[in-house]
Parts: structure tokens; C-alpha cells; sequence
DNA sequence: ATTGATGAAC
């Protein structure tokens, strides 16, 4: 048929195919149009060509290989046919590829135009990879594109992606009249980058801030630790600013877990219902380890158990069984595993770890091994993490030579958490030999962390080996090891009360101390008997380790 | 047809 004009009857299939094109759902709806339009002769016809192919590239039900092995049956792509791959890679789980087609784009002999770049630039800022993101740079200045706005604000992100926040800050001084976009890069660079205090200044600075501009503020609070000041900012957000969105809500979120800020995470929580926010499986996921986090394991269940089993991933498994696993419920996290297999979710890395943290606090020893092995079996190479999880799991059961013999014969060379997770385990254990051998590697290792001393300290004064226990508090001073004072928060009412060891500013500071002589007492009573050892071991009394700020 | 953001374990 054909010959470059269409009949009027295939035009009719053509013009019925784009319209339903247009409302396609899924992939599955999407090929059998596909093959209708084959069998109608249609498999060259540049509109309905492109509409499989944005469909199938760019649509979150899409299918980008799918996308592309249509697209390698045209015979001279046009340029937006190969933007379009291009974008379809860029925004993949394989941003690489991106970069692979536009190589063979110009092997083509077809010229990159203002639209190519911006998604190069997008899939070298996703890879993190500064050295593709330079050649595109190269590209874009050799055609003339470096004045393009669009190109120029990608390349910012890119830039403080790849860490380079100087080059991303010297790109954006260049643009001549800059948008919310080029204000909004610079400022989630800076926040990415760690660099507050300039990130601040950047939003002090800008005439206009959109809901990305406050979130991305808040967020690089919450990455810095800053979490009051990340809380501090989202009121002042709900005051002045743009409704917060499901972006800005995750980060909150995370706020709260960190504080155990269970009061005030509730009433995120109604603002994101309150709102109608989309609730997105990211932001399920928060709620479940802010719940989590914040020792309400029975809401966590109840937002877990509220999510379709068919719409979940294994971000969402994990924050559940590792919630289930800190919070003592062994059997339930286990049994959540199993589910999480009936379900048919892949399990990772980090499903593995919170696993071999349940054990750990179990004391499953068998199961640990258990599950060491299925994570080699599944092809996945365990990290320091893992092995540090696993000796911790030893060490707790009292397997103190079988924990340091796996040390030993580990692939990687033994971290801090490793040999603080085997001490922590002669000291509970009572082996004091094996505690002097490890806690002195332990130095070495981590000579500015003031416990590592005192901890080794500790185990000389129990032996009575009182100059090795005082040279240790010496070389403490000696190296100049700061001594920083532990704290910790809680959450009454609404308000986060702070508690370091020694002070007694608090305005309830008496009330509290006399609940806590009480609290002691019983304790003490129900306890066997303790000596002197047995405070020494744990470094201070339990008056000492709790005592209010 | 373009640019800018978010989750799990230590």
C-alpha cells in the first residue's frame, strides 16, 4: 500500500490509534494498539510512531527498552525520536545508557540540538559521574549551546551533584537573567553539599521561593543532623510559604524520626491527610519509620498494613522488618521476611542487615549464619556492615572467639564498629584478655573517640591494673581527645526536653531526680546483688548514665 | 518534547 501517502481508510486507524494512544494506560494496552497499528500497515508512520515511542520511554507505566527496540527498527530516526531515547534513559534506573546513544547519535551523523542536552546533563548528574558531565559540558560549548538557560540551570545540578559546588556556583553567576529554576539549583547544591550556612544565604537572597525552594532548604537540614532547625524552618513554611508538598513532607518526617518526635510526627501525619498530599509509597515508607523511630512499632504496623501488598517495594519491607527488629519483636520481623518473599519483593543488602539486627538482638545465632549465607547465595557481596552486624551477633551470644576468628578471616580489613561491636561483647562476656587485645586495636583505629579509651580504662581498674588504667585517661589527654558528653531526647507533649550527663538546669530537674532515685531503688532491690566490678564495667553508675540536664 | 526534590540499615 502506501508509497508515503496513507489511504483514507488507514488514515482513519491512524487518527483512532493516537486518540487512544493518548489514553493509554499501561504497557499492556499500549502493545496491543502497537500491533493493531502493525497489522494496519502503520509500523513507519511518523505520528503514530512517536506516540508509542514518548509512551513507552517517558510514561512512569512505561517500558524505556521497549521504547528502544522500537526505535532501532526505524531506519533514520529523527531527532526527536532520539531526544526522546535519550530522555527515556536519562530519567531509567541506567541513566548510562543515555550517554551510549547520544555516542551513537553522533556516529549517526545527527546533530545533538538545545533539547538533547539537558537530558545528557540530567543522566551525568544521576550517574554522578563529573567526568561524562564534562565532556557533555565540552559538547554543549563546542555547538554553542552554553548560553541556553535551560542547559545552563542543568548543569548547576549536575555540577553540585557530582560535588563540584565551585563549578556549579561558576555556572550560575554566568546566567544572564536567572529563573526560580537557576535560584533553586544553586540552593539544593549548596544543601546537598553540606554547606548550610551559604544554602541559607542563597534563600535569604531569592526574590521568589516555590515549594521546591523551602524543601530542598529543609532537607539539607535534615542531612546535616540540623533536625530542630529543619523543623524550625517547616513552620515557618506552614506560616509564610507555599503548601508543603509529599517532597517536603518526607523530609519532615525524617525530621521527627530523628528527634523520636512521636507528638509531632502524628501531626504530620493529619497535615498530610488534612491536605489530600498524594500518599506516595516514599512517603508511606517515612510514616512507617517515623512511627518506628519514634517507638509507635503498632501505628507503623497499621500504616504498613494500610498499603495494597500488590503497590509495595523493598524500601518499605525494610523500614518495617528493621523497625520490627529494633524494637526486640525477633519472631515478628522474621515472619515479616517470610511474607515479604510470598510476596515475591526481592530482597537487598539492606533487608539482610536489619535481619541480622533482629538476630542480634535475639541472640539467633544460627539464624544469623542462616542468613549470611543466603545474602552470598543471592549473589550479593556483604558489606563492612553485614560483618560488623554479624560479629555484633557473636559477641552478644558470647562466641567471642568465633567472633574474632571470623574477624580474621574476613575479606576487609576490620572497622571500628566491628571491634567496638567484639569489646562490648569481653566486657559482657567477662573475657578482659581479649577486651585488652581489641580495645588497644581499637584506639589505633579510633584514636579521637574518647569512650574507646575510657572503655579500655575501665577493664585495667577491674584487673587492677591501676597505672595501665591511669596511662590510658592519659594518652587520652595527651593526644588532645575531646570528651564529648552523650545526650539524649524526649519527646513530652509535644516538646523535646534534652538530657546530658551532670546538669541540672532543667526546670523539673528535681522532680525528675527524684523519680529516678526511686526508679533506681526498685531496680536495685529486684537486681542481685552488684559490687563495685560491675559499676565499673558499665563506666558509671545508673544514676550517672541517666542523669538530667 | 527541555532544567530543579523525597524513602530503608549502621
Amino acid at each position: 500500500m502506501l508509497g508515503g501517502s496513507l489511504s483514507c481508510k488507514t488514515a482513519n486507524i491512524n487518527g483512532t490509534l493516537l486518540y487512544l494512544l493518548g489514553k493509554c494506560r499501561s504497557m499492556l494496552e499500549l502493545k496491543k494498539l502497537h500491533a493493531i497499528g502493525i497489522s494496519f500497515g502503520l509500523s513507519h508512520e511518523d505520528s503514530f510512531i512517536y506516540k508509542i515511542l514518548s509512551f513507552s520511554a517517558l510514561s512512569n507505566s512505561g517500558d524505556i527498552d521497549y521504547s528502544y527496540r522500537v526505535f532501532s527498527q526505524l531506519s533514520s530516526p529523527t531527532i526527536f525520536s532520539w531526544n526522546t531515547i535519550i530522555r527515556g534513559y536519562s530519567n531509567s534506573n541506567n541513566p548510562i545508557r543515555s550517554l551510549f546513544i547520544f555516542l551513537k547519535m553522533l556516529r549517526h551523523g545527527v546533530a545533538p540540538d538545545y533539547l538533547t542536552y539537558p537530558f545528557l546533563v540530567k543522566a551525568s548528574a544521576r550517574l554522578s559521574k563529573q567526568e561524562s558531565g564534562v565532556s557533555v559540558h565540552a559538547q554543549i560549548i563546542k555547538t554553542g549551546h552554553e548560553s541556553d538557560r535551560f542547559i545552563q540551570n542543568s548543569l548547576i545540578h549536575m555540577y553540585a551533584s557530582c560535588g563540584n559546588i565551585m563549578w556549579a556556583h561558576k555556572i550560575f553567576d554566568s546566567i544572564q537573567g536567572k529563573n526560580l529554576v537557576s535560584w533553586n539549583s544553586m540552593l539544593d547544591g549548596y544543601a546537598k553539599c553540606g554547606e548550610m550556612a551559604l544554602a541559607q544565604k542563597v534563600f535569604e537572597s531569592m526574590q521568589e521561593r516555590d515549594v521546591r525552594s523551602w524543601s530542598s532548604l529543609i532537607d539539607g537540614y535534615v542531612k546535616d543532623g540540623e533536625y530542630r532547625e529543619a523543623m524550625a524552618v517547616f513552620e515557618k513554611m506552614r506560616a509564610v510559604g507555599p503548601k508543603a508538598n509529599e517532597v517536603t513532607m518526607v523530609s519532615v518526617l525524617s525530621a521527627c524520626a530523628h528527634l523520636g518526635a512521636l507528638e509531632k510526627g502524628r501531626m504530620m501525619h493529619k497535615y498530610i491527610v488534612d491536605n489530600c498530599l498524594p500518599m506516595t509509597m516514599v512517603l508511606q515508607t517515612s510514616l512507617v519509620d517515623m512511627y518506628a523511630k519514634c517507638g509507635a512499632i503498632e501505628e507503623a504496623l497499621l500504616v504498613f498494613r494500610g498499603v495494597s501488598k500488590s503497590q509495595t517495594d523493598v524500601f518499605i519491607w525494610n523500614a518495617m522488618i528493621g523497625g520490627l527488629a529494633t524494637h526486640g519483636l525477633v519472631e515478628e520481623s522474621l515472619k515479616l521476611f517470610k511474607e515479604m518473599q510470598m510476596v515475591g519483593i526481592r530482597s537487598d543488602e539492606i533487608t539482610y542487615l536489619c535481619l541480622l539486627a533482629a538476630c542480634a538482638h535475639g541472640g539467633q545465632v544460627k539464624e544469623a549464619w542462616y542468613f549470611f549465607e543466603s545474602l552470598v547465595k543471592c549473589g550479593m557481596t556483604p558489606t563492612s556492615e553485614h560483618y560488623a552486624c554479624m560479629v555484633d551477633v557473636l559477641a552478644r551470644a558470647g562466641q567471642l572467639t568465633t567472633a574474632y576468628q571470623f574477624i580474621c578471616q574476613m575479606p576487609i580489613e576490620p572497622t571500628a564498629s566491628m571491634l567496638g561491636a567484639l569489646f562490648s561483647g569481653c566486657i559482657n562476656h567477662r573475657n578482659l584478655d581479649l577486651a585488652e587485645t581489641v580495645g588497644r586495636k581499637l584506639i589505633e583505629l579510633d584514636p579521637n573517640n574518647d569512650g574507646r579509651y575510657i572503655g579500655l580504662s575501665n577493664v585495667y581498674a577491674v584487673v587492677k591494673r591501676w597505672d595501665d588504667a591511669k596511662s590510658m585517661r592519659e594518652a587520652m589527654e595527651r593526644r588532645g581527645v575531646k570528651k564529648s558528653p552523650g545526650f539524649s531526647f524526649v519527646e513530652i507533649s509535644g516538646i523535646l526536653h534534652r538530657f546530658i550527663a551532670h546538669d541540672k538546669t532543667h526546670p523539673d530537674s528535681d522532680e525528675t531526680y527524684s523519680m529516678l532515685h526511686f526508679v533506681v531503688c526498685q531496680m536495685r532491690h529486684g537486681c542481685r546483688q552488684d559490687n563495685q566490678e560491675e559499676n565499673l564495667l558499665n563506666d558509671t553508675s545508673i544514676e550517672d548514665d541517666l542523669i538530667l540536664f
